[in-house]
DNA sequence: AGCTCTTCCCTCGACATTCGATGGGAAGCT
DNA sequence: AGCTTCCCATCGAATGTCGAGGGAAGAGCT
């Protein structure tokens, strides 16, 4: 029932994913993913930060100050068309490395 | 057809993984994962001569000198009692990060 | 004998990334 | 006023992977 640690590299294309459906803040990103992983995933903030940071400087995210739901300064995120790009490489990579590693778990 | 890079913490669960098969020396790991991989997993040395010591002093692992069928000195690893536990725990925390991030990456 | 190739071991520094702890500020409720 | 929730951010520690190195010793060739 605990929750699984994000692997390294799985939490850029997570991130990119939920921003895929449109604009969020960074609060919002990490409950999203806790919500449909049904909480297997937990970001925590010292590693959710970072990572939109990285991601911005990468020029797959933009972002921009605003007003949440609730009223209260948020900084909202969205995809730029080389995040989308990335994100399309990353699930490739990620399929490519699950059925790698199928591949040697299978028994022979 | 390039390689993916291995994520961490998945490295020990192919090394426990191959030595469940029977005993091996370490240059002979890395060329069965590769193997079985098709080449999409490529183990460097840099890699896994630490995470066998890594995993020995864990005592996932025990080793013994012997000679290779190459008749060249080889270290010969092989799982403990508890390296088995320990892979059993590996793939089930593997499967439920696969399923998390398949939920997530999901369309809704 | 000498040379090269292959097999096998090992180590080191750079690098990237996650995590837990910590600190704030501001809105809203009691 | 005080407490809780929401939201941003940073820091140090820890971990683990990678690429580049170095070394020893058998096998095969000339």
């Amino acid at each position: 029932m605990a929750n699984v640690d994000i692997l390294q590299g799985t939490l850029d294309m997570l991130i990119l994913r939920v921003l895929d459906r449109g604009e969020m803040h960074g609060w919002g990103i990490a409950e999203r993913i806790a919500q449909l992983s049904t909480k297997d995933l937990l970001v925590g903030e010292g590693s959710l930060y970072p990572a939109l940071y990285r991601m911005q400087d990468k020029g797959w995210i933009e972002s921009e100050w605003g007003q949440s739901d609730n009223n209260r300064r948020a900084k909202y995120y969205r995809l730029t068309k080389a995040g989308r790009r990335q994100l399309d490489e990353e699930k490739e990579n990620w399929s490519r490395l699950v059925t790698a590693v199928a591949k040697v778990m299978a028994s022979a």
